[in-house]
This record gives C-alpha cells, structure tokens and sequence, in this order.
DNA sequence: TTTAAGTTTCAGTAATTCCTGAAAATTGAA
DNA sequence: TTCAATTTTCAGGAATTACTGAAACTTAAA
C-alpha cells in the first residue's frame, strides 16, 4: 500500500501545510489521500496507507465531514463505510471557503455588530470606535461579496476570475452611464442581484 | 490602564481567534489593541495594557512585522520604539491577502506545478494525475486574479465587491460579444445553476 | 436475542506550540 | 569608549493540541 512517489509528495505536503491551513496533519492527509483516490476507500485502508491508528481516521473524517468535505458511498457486499471527495475541485473549493467563512469571518463581523450597537454614552473612545466601524463594513461587504459568489456556478466563476481585474474597465463604464448615481450596496436583505441597473437584462 | 469594556472585548475576541486565523493569541490581541490605538504604543505599554511579558510582547511585535502589518512611529525625546498599525483598514486586508496567499496557497502550487512537470513515464495513476492537474489549474486561476486585484485601489475594489455577482450580467455581455452562443438563464437574478460552489476569503 | 463486524469515544501520553525570566545583544547619549 | 536604556534571544517550563489503545457503543445478519 505504498503509494507511489508522486501521490506520496502530495499527501505529504497536504499534512505539513495542514496547521497553515487550521487542520491538522491527519485531516490534511486524509483529504489528500481521498483526492487523489479514485476508488473509495474505507477507514482501514486510509488507516494504513497513512499509517495512523484507526481511532485517529475517525476522528480525521468526523473532522473532514464537519467541513463537508466528506462523501460516504455505499459499497455493496460490505458492511465498511466508503469514503471518498467530491470530484469537482471548483465545489471542493466553494466549500471550503464557506467553511472559512462561518469560522474564521462570521464570529468577527457578529462581535463587532454586537459592540457597535450598544449605547454609546458609555464609549468615550471615538477613535477605537470608528476603526471598529470601519472593520465591521469592511468584513460586511467582503462577506455579502462572497455570499454572492456562492450563487454563480463553477463555469461563470471562473470566467469572472479570468476576466481579473478587466472588470476595471467595467467598472469605468459604469461610472460613465450611471453618472454620479452610486451603486446599489448588495445589502444581504434583499436586492442580491438587481444592484447594477445598466443591465436590468441579458439582452442588453 | 484598564481598556473599556468595549475595546477589551475587541481585543479578547482577537486573542481567541488568533489560533483559527493562524497567529496565536499574543499576536492577536497586540494587532487589536495597536488598530484601536489613536497613538502609537511602546512595547512597555503593550506588555502592561495586555498583561504579557516584555519578552512575548517583543516576539509578538516580531511576527506582526513579518506579516507587513506594523509600522513604526519615530517619537521624538523618547528612545524607546513606537508601534502602530496601517489606518486604513483596507490597507490592512489587502497586506493580509497577499501575506496569507504566499504562506497558505503558493507552496502548494509549486509543488504541484513540480510534481506535474515531472516525466510522465513513471506515472501510472492517471486519475491522480488529473486531480493535480485540476487543482493546479484552479489555484494559479486563483492566485492571478487574486495578484490582479491587488493592483486596484481601494476605491475600485469596494466598488467591485459592492457590484457582486452583477459582474454576472458582463459575463453574457462577453459571451454575447465573443459569439458563443449559450443556453441563457433568463432568470432575472441570473442562472441559480445550483453547481459547484465557491468563493474566497480571508481575515485577521 | 445473540453475535461479531465495524465505528466512536475517551483517558492517558506524546508532540507541539506558547510564554517567561534571565542573559546577551544593540543602541545612542555622554 | 563607556554606560545605561532598550530590545532580542533562548532554554526551560506551561499550556495546548494531536495521537493511541482499549473499552464502549452501534448495527445488521443469523
């Protein structure tokens, strides 16, 4: 069960950049392994190809699986659970970075949301205040940004991502037609998508 | 030298974030307390206000330094050294994308891109093989719009995020110009192809 | 219900990361 | 150059996180 020199390198470099990555070394090598599986495999197999304890495969998949990473498939003819990726590495990659979301950006923008809205007679401090305030807005549109991304699909995703920074001149565009008019905010309330009013359709 | 309530909290939720975002609380909560801070502080000062000592304040100064997020203020009549943090918050996120993407995100797309450039001869796992390759598609498409990005301003940048998926209707407009004719999603709020998902993130 | 294959939990230990005080190094004024 | 103020380094201990084996639990076939 040695994997060969290639896949080895690979799940090894998954392990070590594990920690960067806020896993650690088991998870990162299961999902390495996983990846590069075509076959699912099952907790023993994973438990020897890495060679960790059984108990650890499973607390590394419980863990994986909390980052809806994981895709059980059921093996006729055996009672052992089958693990396996998804195999489009554009959703693998949408996942993760909802999962980074809710972890690593949610509970800031809640914190700060929360202070900013208490009374403020009690809060002298106008300058932290205002460096809080800009925080919050700042993380609020990232996150809306990002929300909004969730909804396009892996195809107009990475169109948009080739398209880069071409999108200035989009933008220059914009300027021009809307005149001083600013841009509707996409506001997570409600208007996701009716924002830009210069292509109300897709004939335009 | 007790904070506010307010800004103690801040400074706390930073500390204990810290492990998720990949800094350990001591970095955490001097970042916080430096961005809260009108006026620059002395490591003294930060060592007292966070209750850590002088030799961890020291350390912690050194990591936040190596992330490109200090900046240090001459004071004149003092000998001691004076800390603070970019004011402008986007300043701050753009330092931390670019910092995050070359410890988080360029190693693996060198080793992949070594692992792929390899002879192909010794290679029997073609299906591994394109996992890779996928991934590492995925990734330099990310990392060049991400080195795109960085070269907008501030202003053009919350613009674009402000815009979200409106980019979407560009995108028809593209293909419409480029003649390739597709299935159109006449969808007012664009196709809710529920494909793939994806997006990006960051924090600190 | 019994039984055995399979999975999860958990207490203890190993490994890693973090923090401190003391000592060494650096800096600038005299 | 000397000296004192300041900063950095680092060995060792503290705290946290990761891993293991054994036991407990679950499940489905008989």
């Amino acid at each position: 069960m040695t994997p060969q020199p290639h896949i080895h390198a690979f799940i090894q470099h998954f392990g070590e950049m594990g920690s960067r990555w806020g896993i650690n070394r088991t998870v990162g090598q299961i999902c390495a392994l996983l990846v590069v599986s075509e076959e699912p495999l099952n907790a023993d197999q994973i438990s020897e190809a890495l060679g960790i304890s059984r108990s650890n495969v499973s607390m590394g998949l419980k863990e994986l699986h909390s980052w809806n990473l994981l895709r059980q498939v059921p093996v006729q003819g055996d009672r052992k659970d089958y693990f396996t990726t998804p195999d489009d590495v554009w959703e693998m990659a949408r996942t993760l970075i909802e999962e980074r979301r809710k972890r690593e950006i949610d509970p800031t923008l809640s914190m700060l949301r929360s202070i900013l809205l208490q009374d403020d007679t009690a809060n002298q401090d106008d300058y932290a205040r205002q460096r809080m305030q800009d925080m919050h807005d700042l993380i609020e549109l990232v996150v809306g940004w990002l929300t909004d991304m969730q909804t396009l699909n892996s195809q107009r995703l990475q169109k948009l991502l080739k398209l880069g920074s071409g999108v200035n001149k989009v933008l220059d565009m914009t300027d021009k037609l809307s005149g001083k008019a600013k841009l509707a905010g996409s506001d997570k309330t409600g208007d996701k998508d009716n924002g830009p009013r210069w292509a109300q359709d897709d004939t335009c």
